[in-house]
DNA sequence: AATGAATGAGGGTTCATTCAT
DNA sequence: GATGAATGAACCCTCATTCAT
């Protein structure tokens, strides 16, 4: 799945991080035991613990995985784009976002409320900087851009926020409205956000 | 708090209710076992069953609780004051459920991220209509008002969505910022989004 | 079903009584509860304890009741045969009975293999003799016959074994043949048994 | 009680195996808690599980090598004799086992009345052909004799069942009689039944 | 006689964690 | 590093029984 994952010297880390993902996604990460992440993984109990210091680490860490991909991916496809409006260059980040996690649910379903500034600010701190903060580039991103605003960690905070909130009931239950008719309106809000906070 | 529970008939009932928030706050929703809760309460622990199915049931029943009482109190609170413009109305009940939040951290920490329109739907739902459903109300008012909108049903909840999102980190952890600095924020982003909503 | 049971008096007792069968033989009698039952008969829990001792104490009265039932319905039968021949009315009553725990396969699997000389002895001598004792009754008939036994007891004793036990698993499961099939067989080896005792 | 059983590989498993079948033939099958098991055995709650799946796992664990272990001693003392007939031989292996049920209760009492068709077909089946299956070797010595009989699976359901039914109550109650003075009878019986059956 | 809310010991079962190999 | 048998505390839940009304 990515450079630091599947080389041979992390075979069994790997497959407890894949195998894990696949039960947490099926049966619910609450209804998902150790034994059976060790069971399916086809390791030894006793190895689960020699990679990860319990449930919650694990999980933590394919979170923070599955956030830095999609942000990572959302980046190479706007660098392909010919987008120069700044606001344009959010809608699309925010678009492709959105499009990745319709596509796999199960990004949302492991996630559940937590795709969010918790996630960012804690995850990223509790680890040891084995992966990109792509967040950071994401921020910084903005703030080298030719339009200043009021103040840019709130306006980031709140489109996060906004997007991640309002889709986890459209994408995985189309309450109250599905994605494609939510879409518009979330376009709308972000602009509106933005343009109320232009200097 | 009052009323409904602590009648003479239901004082197990109420004292059950009471102890597992108590505990769910302190301890966290996962980390409370029923064996917890009937101690602290001070009763068997077959008594629990009396009342509640599980420790899920419990839950929704605090959470509904909540969420009812906030918004009675918030209606209360708006029909003293003499606003017309009908944003600002919105802005009103939204401040005010905000600061019943910021005083009462308990109860997002007892919601998590669950104090949103999942919560309405699901919980009200469920519930043998011993409380009024309160977020009709809500829709209702909206619909009443002489302002019409696009699509009522998807304002609210962008709404609803962007308020209890973005004020759980801020208020329990203060990040990006505190709600005193945020709510500027959050009340021109929603003046923005009626505004662009308008027909 | 008979004179001790239905009366006014105790309407209750045999509301227990029914429900209970119903329930031993649909659920089990491990499976069964007293809540159960007393929830099925809309009477309360405790008065359950004014009429029975336990479960064990409902569950033999039933299993009495039923044994008498059928023996005195094989007696009346007998009573409008012509039958002179007392092995041939020793294979009538056999008969007769096994149709009966054919065609209501209930009391089978309420009794298990309990339907033998354990259940007459040991369910009669707890009795407050509110129930006739048609055992007795049986075993002095053959003892009335002209035709005498080395041992009455025992032939009586090992006929209602044979009988019992090749019969619970035939009827139940069909195993290891239908009680048509396996009957033959039966009244022959009854025969043979009386046969091989004349004096 | 031996050669499976003891080797180290499996101490845990045998110690709770002898201590399970101690206690229900002390207390009982269904008053026998598993915590009464590994507490006897002096094993942690969680190793029961790691060998058997519930309660009646073990029982019938237990009951099949009883049973085993019977029939297989039976055999064995029957190649020591020199018995040609073959009405005789079936007698002499009856006797052998009413003999070993007479010195050894316990096992009457852990199978209770579930020593019959039933235990052969289900439990035999069951199980992970770690035992002999003993009782086709019975049946299929039965066809190998030179005299045939009409039903030889009838037959033998009979036998079993009518011995093993009668012995029950008589060595475990003296009722009606004592084994030693029953036993003349059952013989007799069991010489009718094939005589009735011979083509 | 009848109730049913309350009890609390005890049931079966799970599972994170350890440690000798 | 890797194992997996063993642990035992903790879990949820049931239910026979009591007793104040």
């Amino acid at each position: 799945m990515s450079s630091k994952w599947d080389n041979n010297k992390n075979q069994k880390r790997t497959a407890l991080l894949e195998n894990a993902f696949d039960l947490f996604i099926t049966k619910g990460i609450n209804k998902t035991s150790i034994s059976d992440i060790v069971e399916k993984a086809g390791v030894a109990k006793g190895t689960f613990y020699l990679y990860f210091k319990d449930k919650d680490d694990i999980r933590n860490r394919l979170i923070l995985h599955k956030i830095n991909h999609i942000f990572s991916e959302a980046e190479k496809a706007l660098a392909k784009t010919t987008l120069t409006d700044f606001t344009e260059r959010i809608i699309f980040i925010t678009g492709f976002i959105l499009d990745c996690l319709q596509e796999d649910t199960s990004i949302l379903a492991l996630t559940a409320k937590n795709l969010n500034w918790g996630s960012f600010k804690r995850v990223v701190k509790s680890d040891k900087n084995d992966e990109l903060n792509l967040y950071d580039l994401y921020v910084s991103q903005f703030e080298n851009g030719r339009q200043k605003y009021k103040n840019t960690e709130i306006l980031v905070y709140m489109i996060i926020e906004f997007i991640t909130s309002t889709c986890y009931s459209s994408i995985l239950y189309g309450e109250p409205a599905s994605l494609t008719e939510l879409k518009p309106y979330l376009y709308d809000t972000i602009r509106a956000m933005m343009k109320t906070q232009e200097l």
